[in-house]
RNA sequence: GUGAUCGUAGCUCAGUAGGCAGAGCAUCGGGUUGUGGUCCCGAAGGUCGCGGGUUCGAGCCCCGUCGGUCACCCCA
């Protein structure tokens, strides 16, 4: 094999399903897009079509250096003016970037948008993880109203269930304030170095870094210490409390089931107060179909005026990985079928017709029998055959068989396509 | 980045002990000089991921490399 596509990326190409993971399949991403689009416009959010790369230093500053992201996930490189750019690892940041760049606080606000696009991370690629991968998002920038939170997750949620994502769980967190962090940061880190000699090494090396992260680890020995050690929950403010309470007295009316995860923390530096991430027993290892949360400082950080923020992404690949896929076959209106040399012109002609009445329809271009055009004919769903042999052109007429009751009757084109039209029933 | 495992036809996979590269599905044709979805017959389709080594002889054994898969890490 001469060529392949790069590591870690994956075609979207016609194959009827045959050896095809569900997001390789091109219906299945129409579906999945049409089905996200319409959620945006009832929840009246507006869609923004942003670079896939930026300036490196904008997810540096954003996502935060100790993150994992920036560490060792980014596809960095230069353009030939010597600048640091990066495909964009998450869509946060440029939305964010945007926001602040065209004045958008200037705007009645919120301002809510959308995004249905390409993520790069460099990436050991494993069961739902690409190098490239798409994330559907939302951002919600200007008001700090718990309400928005509760819009944000249910949006999430509700899209998620339209598209039949599998046995899915919401856990919610509260991060506090930037208040809350600076007093419970250095009581968790004081417990984790007491205890330094019983973690494992990643965890000890994220004690000075970045010690929320140790919440996430999966070694056993690492999460039965942090049972024991200070809980978030218990440093939160009165406001940070009274807001995570409000969050899920919302969620609650509006029906989205949900579970407390004291230890969600996510992986990006920006998140205050509320985080959650919707995961999926249906999927490996990777759990998360999709996760956000709250960043009331990342505006400023970015250079705006303090606006707070909030968003969430959710990965495709993974939502189509656990949802039951509709297996729909796209269906044809007409297939022409031509039986002389002499018809082929006419029928492409009438197929051009029929295509601007909005019918879809197609006709052989291999040089088939009339067996193998018709078997062609079934494979496309069409509806109908429209045959056209020395016969039909002799009459004047064209054939139009009905696929489904096979019967087939003579209609005539001597007056141009409308008589086919009126019997297609458009 | 670490580990395990797997790369044979478009797809799913057989391939015995190292001895001529196979099946099913899909594709195309024929049975029906112009009629599909069922059936029957046939054809086409391969640098056995790639490179090197061992051997009279390698799809099979050895080394390397690239890629897939799964897990760790981390996330969508």
């Amino acid at each position: 094999m001469s060529y392949r596509g790069p590591k870690g990326t994956y075609d979207v190409y016609p194959g009827g399903g045959q050896g095809q993971e569900p997001h390789e399949r091109p219906e299945l991403w129409a579906w999945a897009e049409s089905v996200a689009r319409d959620f945006f416009r009832r929840y009246n959010y507006t869609e923004v079509r942003l670079p896939v790369f930026e300036e490196a230093r904008l997810f540096i500053r954003s996502v935060g250096e100790a993150s994992d992201i920036v560490r060792k996930e980014m596809f960095v490189f230069h353009d030939k003016g010597g600048r640091e750019l990066s495909l964009r690892p998450e869509g946060t940041a440029g939305v964010v970037r945007s926001y602040v760049e065209h004045g958008l606080y200037k705007l009645a606000q919120p301002v809510k948008m959308w995004y249905f696009g390409p993520m790069f991370r460099h990436e050991r690629q494993q069961k739902g993880r690409y190098r490239q991968h798409v994330q559907i998002g939302a951002e919600v920038i200007g008001s700090a109203d718990p309400l928005v939170d509760v819009e944000v997750i249910s949006l999430l949620y509700n899209i998620h269930q339209a598209l039949g994502v599998r046995d899915e769980i919401v856990y919610l967190n509260n991060l506090g304030d930037l208040e809350t962090r600076r007093r419970f940061v250095p009581e968790l880190r004081g417990y984790l170095k007491k205890h330094e000699s019983e973690l494992d090494p990643d965890s000890v090396s994220r004690i000075e870094t970045n010690p929320l992260r140790t919440f996430d680890s999966k070694n056993a020995n690492t999460q039965a210490l942090l049972a024991e050690a200070p809980r978030i929950g218990d440093f939160l403010s009165e406001e940070a409390k009274g807001y995570f309470e409000a969050v899920k007295e919302g969620l609650a009316v509006v029906g989205v089931p949900y579970a407390i995860d004291e230890r969600l923390v996510r992986g990006l530096d920006y998140y205050t107060l509320t985080v959650f991430e919707a995961k999926s027993t249906a999927l490996g290892a990777q759990d998360t179909v999709g996760g956000g949360g709250r960043y009331n400082g990342l505006v400023q950080e970015l250079g705006g005026p303090e606006m707070p923020g909030i968003g969430f992404g959710s990965g495709v690949e993974r939502i189509l990985l656990a949802a039951n896929a509709p297996d729909e076959v796209p269906k044809l209106d007409v297939f022409f079928i031509t039986l002389a040399p002499e018809a082929r012109l006419p029928a492409f002609s009438l197929a051009s017709v029929l295509r601007s009445s909005g019918l879809s329809c197609d006709l052989d271009y291999a040089d088939r029998s009339a067996k193998g055009q018709f078997k062609q004919a079934d494979r496309g769903g069409a509806r109908y055959a429209v045959v056209i042999g020395d016969e039909e052109l002799a009459d004047g007429v064209c054939s139009v068989r009905d696929m489904t009751t096979g019967e087939q009757r003579a209609v005539s084109i001597v007056e141009g396509p409308w008589e086919l039209i009126k019997a297609l029933g458009v």
